[in-house]
RNA sequence: UGAUCCGUAGCUCAAUGGUUAGAGUACCAUACUUAUAAUAUGGCGGGUCCGGGUUCAAAUCCCGGCGGAUCAACCA
């Protein structure tokens, strides 16, 4: 007979190493999705991470958070298939390769030609690849890695090309000027990443101004100059901390809902009479109260305070379209250079009155809310600085001038000062003053960036921005919020998404067209390509054209196979197409976002629509992806946009393949995913995040190889909900091991110790329920309603939940409770219909944990359920994972059994603490124990388990006292729940007079059913069902209790009693003894007790008792036995001689 | 700067708006131990980050701060 594997100690790495070394040789990943062939599929997203960098213990959560649902959805009859993938472009490998190289990318195509660089990128990319793989294989991870995308290759950057030009054909695809963070200093521009790194947003001190731009005065402002004189001037007042600007302005732009003020004072530099114009918010910021109304005519320059008065007040709103005049005209800033209807004040929603004057300044090429407003109403665009950043020709004074010290010029004379001092002698600067303030800076030149507008290729995901709305209400956000909040606001103030990317390895935007004609005038032709035929094609023609000719000794075809085999830079940079015009068309530079890469993975994956297109049928959408929460408007975000934009091509590709009839609306709504779980990011111990600068980085390997990657798994996935940051620390891994495992694994151990004694095989017909005690009837109870609440819990995506459930119920109920209440039925009596009982209950609760844990520790299931297995061959299955989630049977569970063995375990619990109170150990029996009940049912229940009760806490009776008696002190209280709508205010009332209740009111009400309190002589009726009656004390007894229950014991010990606890005493002597000297369970022994008059009685009086217990036929009472043992027995002192029976 | 999330005992976490805010762990003490690196019992330990408000009742809902985290950025 097979027997069930028993282990010195557990050893929880070494299992992991042992299971996996099984899994590889019995291909059981693979064997776990072949057998759901034909199964409905569960679609799962491999986010791609990026092999360019270590995984480290923060990869473990996400992943342990794939894999568990992936394996749960396997065990209940899904096929997950879960393909891997690479994220392989963009600047972190780029950095990483120049870092490496020394080199930077100013270098690039000088230093290295940009072959050798991508073919250092395309190498460096997969570097930890094996690390990754390893990480992989350790921590349990089932994922494809045989077949895994990539995103660097041909096919997947055809598929991105495809897409690009779908959404070209439909016109989301364009180019336009956009405002970028620009570094003249290095010469480019600065991506957001770039511009988030540490420290690039500096406090620094700026000159600012509070600048005048004089209005202009005609029928449309004359409601404002109506109580000037003719000669009178009007100025609205803007403030810049940015001078350099000034003369790009074309605009000035008013909150319409902010109030502004026109105020008569004087100018504080030239001391002149004016009347400017700012928001009534920001007055106190430029005028004292006390100087209201000052007096004009006796201020001097030297006076401290300016006067002034309120002329008049008026709502932005009402300003729109004012003109004024030019601030700062020269011939390089003319009107008809900026084109459009400069000057005149504009609307806008982002004004705010929290600095300057509440009116904003605007230039249009310098901000990237100018830009915006600017288009709006049309005012043109001056660019008055250039790519090095200094002023253009034809700006008088300030010609050729840099707007800040770019060069580190140590003779650098600032611009900004040198504007100001101009406006403050013009009469056009109310206040110049150093302003410091947060501004960004370039990370590699240190200084400050500036906005500058550049071209860009976009994506117009704002057309789609209705239906992405309405799309996210239709997906599981797990947490809600980060839907609902972070995700859905982020949708709703959503703007085009920029493609462009200044950079060399990534993928290439295949748009080419025709050179701007000499005088930048008439139409360029474009094309954007869709696919690698069509690339064939065009190089064909280009080549008939005899624009490109293929290198002496290859053919035509020979050649354009070979320069489309690679689509990365610099190849398709030297593919010149041929227009319909018979004209040169050359690639634009730009290489796209790599968050299009991986938000393009569902398509791309499969080469779609060039190949797969069934497999693509049946995985999209995705049922589930998990990511950290930093990818909400990353990954996440570009699944969904893409999902979104692409519906109806997809939905034309898929007419191709799917059945006729089914219904496209339905089945591909344009949605890339339904259920999404963003986790939270892994802290250090501290709370601090982990950073190899902090060096408090966690590394997974060590962890997994000390502790094993079940415990590791387990501690992160119940320690705090996944979206939860969490505080890693290896001490609740430890207690997982010990409080968890060694549990379980302890009652595994013990099944194993008395299953090979008995030969249990569970070759016996299963026994029902009914026929089994109660608290078999209760554990398995219990078993049943945990697969239920755990099932329903995976469902949810509350895998933490689930995690502290099966906890819950190893520790407290089947270990603590069940295996302990019956040990003795295990090891004790014959091989018949109780043992039989016991040891199928503990085997199925066994069994069952080990699948319902499965997915979340998949090593030690799998162990837990082949020790099992092997012994039994009950299920017939090579792996835990190859078999069904437990489902719960409805006809085990008893909730009242459930409800009556809490009590038992409370009362015994109380008990327990009584004994303790009065120090009367459990091995001395007491007589009795009072147990107030409140009803008839409850009586009833407790007198279903009393014999349990009994015997943990060694009474020998349990009476029950009814509520009527009058022997027991009873306490009330509101029913809160079920009064406060009835009373609400009244509450407080009520509450006071059932504290000020009499036993004898508790009595009535209790009888009666209702009782009418006076409140505020009100008479009010409360119902027995509106209070909650307990039962407090019991006067004279030691007395304890929890919620509704309330113990009472007998501590009284008398002379019998103490007899019957001296047996049991020295049956725990005799039986430590038989341990000492290392009997065997079922040896029998031979006794030889010393007479002593304090004891005798107890040992002939419980001879029987004491015999059974330490097997032994008779016990011996000699006068001193030779070489005995001396014990103790309650201060007794004697010998004992104890042999094993031949 | 904004948006979002989080803030409860030394630590890790609970608590459908309902009345002494609970577990585990750590620490101390006692007991127990033919499954246990166990267990039982008791003790120690917070008034829920701070300040307002709504409510008969707030850890929980609202407003404003503070601190931490993430993402985003365009702040004149």
């Amino acid at each position: 007979m097979a027997k069930y594997k028993e282990y010195q100690q557990l050893n929880l790495p070494a299992i992991s190493q042992e299971v996996l070394a099984k899994w590889e040789t019995n291909r059981a990943f693979e064997k776990s999705v072949e057998l759901r062939e034909g199964a409905t599929p569960f679609v799962f997203y491999e986010g791609p991470p990026s092999a360019n960098g270590l995984p480290g213990i923060h990869h473990v959560i996400s992943r342990t958070l794939k894999d568990l649902v992936c394996r749960y959805k396997t065990m209940r009859g899904f096929q997950v298939k879960r393909k891997g993938g690479w994220d392989t472009h963009g600047l972190p490998v780029e950095l990483g390769v120049e870092k490496m190289l020394g080199i930077t990318k100013e270098d690039i195509g000088k230093k290295i030609s940009i072959a050798e660089y991508n073919e250092t990128c395309r190498r460096e990319v997969l570097k930890y690849k094996d690390k990754w793989d390893e990480l992989t294989r350790r921590m349990g991870y089932w994922v494809d890695l045989k077949d895994p995308y990539i995103t660097f290759e041909n096919n997947y950057i055809e598929s991105l090309w495809w897409i690009l030009s779908e959404l070209y054909r439909k016109g989301l695809l364009y180019e336009s000027v956009s405002i970028q963070p620009y570094s003249p200093a290095a010469g480019t521009g600065l991506s957001s990443h770039e511009l988030n790194q540490p420290g690039c947003y500096k406090d620094v001190k700026d000159t600012s101004a509070v600048v005048m731009f004089k209005a202009v005065r005609d029928k449309k402002s004359e409601f404002l100059f109506k109580d000037l004189a003719a000669d009178e001037e009007l100025f609205f007042m803007a403030w810049t901390t940015t001078p350099w600007t000034l003369p790009s302005n074309l605009g000035l732009t008013v909150g319409p809902k902010i109030d502004y003020v026109l105020v008569k004072t004087l100018n504080p530099y030239t001391h002149l009479p004016v009347n400017v114009v700012l928001a009534k918010a920001l007055l106190g910021k430029y005028f004292k109260p006390e100087a209201e109304n000052g007096d004009f005519a006796s201020h001097s320059s030297e006076s401290k305070t300016l006067p002034w008065k309120i002329l008049g007040e008026h709502k932005g709103a009402k300003l729109e379209e004012l003109r004024y005049e030019q601030l700062l005209p020269y011939e390089a800033n003319t009107p008809e250079k900026a084109g459009g209807d400069p000057f005149r004040v504009l609307l806008g929603d982002f004004v705010t009155t929290e600095d300057g004057t509440g009116i904003v300044h605007t230039a249009p090429a310098f901000g990237a809310d100018d830009y915006k407003v600017g288009t709006k109403y049309n005012i043109g665009m001056l660019v008055m600085v250039d790519r090095q950043g200094k002023f253009i020709d034809g700006l008088g004074e300030f010609s050729n001038r840099y707007v800040k010290n770019y060069k580190d010029d140590p003779n650098y004379v600032d611009v900004n000062v040198d504007i100001s001092v101009k406006l403050k002698k013009e009469n056009r600067a109310f206040r110049i003053e150093k302003y410091e303030h947060n501004y960004p800076h370039c990370w590699r030149t240190d200084k400050p960036v500036l906005y500058y507008p550049l071209d860009a290729w976009f994506i117009r995901t704002t057309a789609l921005k209705d239906r992405m709305v309405e799309l996210n209400k239709t997906i599981n956000w797990k947490p809600r919020s980060t839907g609902e909040g972070r995700f859905g606001n982020w949708l709703e103030n959503m703007v085009d998404w920029n493609l462009s990317r200044s950079r060399y390895w990534g993928t290439p935007l295949p748009v080419w067209r025709t050179d701007p004609d000499d005088d930048g005038a008439g139409a360029r032709e474009e094309i954007c390509i869709g696919s690698v035929a069509q690339l064939k094609e065009a190089v064909r023609a280009s080549i008939m054209a005899g624009l490109m000719s293929p290198p002496v000794g290859d053919d035509v075809e020979t050649y354009i196979n070979k320069i489309t085999s690679d689509l990365h830079k610099p190849y398709v940079d030297e593919i010149v197409l041929v227009s319909t015009t018979g004209k040169p068309m050359r690639r634009v530079a730009d290489l796209i976002d790599v968050w299009f890469d991986s938000g393009a993975m569902p398509y791309a994956q499969w080469h779609f629509p060039f190949e797969n297109q069934k497999t693509f049928a049946e995985n999209y959408p995705a049922d589930f992806i998990a990511e950290g929460v930093d990818q909400t408007r990353g990954w996440f975000y570009t699944l969904h946009a893409l999902g979104s934009l692409l519906k109806e091509s997809v939905h034309e590709e898929l007419k191709k393949v799917v059945p006729a009839g089914t219904d496209l609306d339905a089945k591909y709504p344009g949605l890339a995913y339904k259920t999404v779980v963003s986790n939270g990011l892994v802290l250090d111990k501290n709370g601090n995040k982990m950073s190899k600068r902090l060096g408090n980085v966690v590394n997974p390997f060590e962890t997994i190889d000390k502790f094993g990657a079940d415990a590791t798994r387990w501690y992160l996935i119940t320690n705090a909900s996944p979206w939860e940051s969490m505080k890693f620390d290896l001490d609740g891994i430890r207690e997982v091991q010990r409080k968890f495992f060694g549990t379980l694994y302890n009652t595994y151990q013990f099944f194993a110790l008395y299953a090979n004694v008995d030969g249990f095989d569970f070759k016996e017909a299963y026994i029902p329920p009914v026929e089994r005690p109660e608290i078999d009837r209760w554990i398995l109870s219990s078993l049943n309603s945990l697969i239920v609440k755990v099932t329903e819990s995976l469902d949810d995506y509350e895998p933490t939940i689930a995690g502290r459930l099966i906890e819950e119920f190893v520790d407290e109920h089947l270990s603590n409770w069940y295996v302990r209440l019956c040990r003795r039925r295990f090891w004790k009596g014959e091989y018949e219909h109780d043992k039989i009982c016991a040891y199928q209950t503990l085997y199925e609760c066994l069994e069952t944990i080990s699948r319902l844990m499965a997915p979340i520790s998949p090593f030690f299931s799998d162990w837990l359920f082949t020790n099992l297995e092997d012994a039994t061959g009950r299920i017939r299955a090579a792996s835990v994972h190859h078999v069904d989630f437990p489902v719960a049977n409805a006809d085990f569970i008893d909730l009242p059994l459930e409800e009556r063995m809490q009590m038992a375990q409370d009362a015994s619990s109380l008990i327990l603490s009584l004994r303790k109170k009065v120090n009367i150990k459990v091995r001395q029996p007491l007589q009795k124990v009072l147990i107030p009940v409140l009803n008839p049912a409850m009586k009833d229940q407790l007198q279903k388990v009393e014999d349990l009760v009994m015997a943990e806490v060694n009474v020998k009776e349990i009476q029950y006292l009814s509520g009527t008696d009058g022997f027991i002190k009873k306490k009330i209280k509101p029913n809160f729940i079920a009064l406060g709508k009835k009373l609400g205010a009244k509450m407080k009332a009520v509450s006071t007079a059932l504290a000020q209740f009499t036993q004898e009111n508790i009595e009535k009400l209790e009888k009666e059913g209702d009782i009418t309190l006076f409140i505020d002589k009100e008479p009010l009726i409360l119902t027995i069902n509106e209070v909650e009656i307990t039962s407090e004390d019991i006067p004279g007894w030691v007395v304890a209790n929890k919620n509704a229950l309330t113990v009472a014991l007998d501590v009284t010990v008398t002379p019998e009693l103490a007899q019957e606890g001296n047996a049991r005493e020295f049956v725990n002597r005799i039986q430590k003894i038989r341990k000492d000297n290392g009997y065997d369970l079922t040896d029998r022994i031979l006794v030889k007790v010393a007479d002593v008059p304090a004891l005798s009685e107890s040992l002939n009086r419980f001879n029987e008792y004491i015999c059974a217990e330490i097997l032994a036929d008779s016990i011996e009472l000699v006068k001193e036995p030779a070489n005995g043992t001396e014990i103790e027995v309650n201060d007794i002192f004697l010998k004992v001689f104890v042999t094993k029976k031949a």
